[in-house]
DNA sequence: ATCATTCCTGACCGTATGGTCAAGTTCAAC
DNA sequence: GTTGAACTTGACCATACGGTCAGGAATGAT
């Protein structure tokens, strides 16, 4: 009879340690960059020998090409929102809504993404080329239909996007600058949704499918 | 006589070795960040013996807080449209005009600055909290008398200042990204023209100061 | 011409890091 | 209970890195 009790079975061990590195792993290089970050440090965080770090992820590289791939799921999965919606201001607000959310639930993915983006995507290059291509080409073209159905101000889709984008990862990437200027005290759940709110507000009025 | 010929000075040269080495710095610690950029490579970028660096600047995190404290006056310096407006739509158009000039003409200094805050601004962190703080609060209570003579929507300031801060440096941080999906080309002097006029369009409209 | 100061640099050093390995432990299948 | 595979880990290794230094070259003041 196979073990079920409180401990667990190799299988399940198996999935939670990798589960526990990776997490650590996403601290340690959203905190430190790839450069910075030690499998040491990761190896501590993660309550592990370093050994045992290198048995499930041969190499460095691995386990962060891992990491960056874990958060580029996560990334696209957004984007539910944007073909489930029936117009632009339900479509838009509501990718609006599901970044700022990733951007407070996952800050450290966020930041790890930008590193990898920033440092000409080493690891993911390829994946730019097609799936995140393919993605912004397919919403862009979306975007260009209610503009042509008249739904929306004519604005440049793909520069709408790259909006979205920045303004929603601004409040990850930079959340310590952001911090800091709110006088050192993180975004209180008010002032997320004064975010959000602020956010949308300013894009749905500047497309024109508010007021 | 002091020698004035083609051969410098002993101050010139060194003026022009420190900025040499600081240009070259801003390159490496851009491209790699700043645990995986090396004193070597630094010092072949700049044709120097690696010895030489350490003689002008004598540790990596002093070289390093130098490219940081360049990179962060040129950022304020852009402020001045702000200062010198008549009214938001002017004001803020402009400033929009030179951080996209700022994107462009300095993206690895922007990206030194992304990687930095992105990492707890270990180093700037005082100026965050006592020149930015000031710049901030001084430029959104400029947005908030705007706001108050019904020259623009009322919008909160500071999250407004945060999106002009993300929309722009995002051409310089995520350039790559937005290199990719344009097939893998830099943008255009025609493509930049079309992305500094998408995000004022956008932001313009969006507090209600054009259209 | 002399000489102090500044500048330059190849060779070197201690340390920290990514990665390896061999010996041991746990687990599941039979 | 035996066996083989999967897992664990302390000790170890080679390398690369930041930083040092001694000795020499260039410069400029007198």
């Amino acid at each position: 009879m196979p073990q079920t009790s409180r401990t667990n079975s190799k299988k399940e061990r198996r999935q939670e340690n990798e589960a526990l590195i990776l997490s650590a792993a996403e601290k340690v290089f959203a905190e430190a960059g790839f450069g910075g970050a030690t499998m040491q440090l990761i190896a501590d965080v993660a309550g592990l020998p370093k050994a045992n770090l290198h048995y499930y992820f041969p190499t460095k590289e691995s386990l962060y090409r891992q990491v960056v791939q874990n958060i580029f799921q996560i990334w696209l999965q957004a984007a539910d929102t944007f073909d489930q919606a029936e117009g632009p201001a339900e479509g838009i607000g509501a990718y609006i809504n599901a970044k700022m959310e990733i951007s407070r639930r996952h800050p450290a993915g966020s930041k790890v993404w930008a590193s990898e983006v920033m440092h000409r995507a080493p690891v993911i290059q390829d994946y730019l080329e097609t799936t995140l291509m393919e993605w912004t080409d397919g919403r862009a073209a979306i975007v260009q239909r209610w503009i042509e159905e008249g739904r929306m101000a004519p604005v440049n889709p793909h520069h709408l996007l790259y909006m979205l984008w920045a303004t929603t990862q601004h409040y990850a990437d930079f959340g310590h600058q952001i911090e800091t200027l709110n006088g050192g005290a993180p975004l209180s759940d008010a002032q997320w949704e004064e975010a959000k709110k602020s956010v949308k507000d300013i894009i749905l009025r500047g497309i024109g499918v508010i007021k």
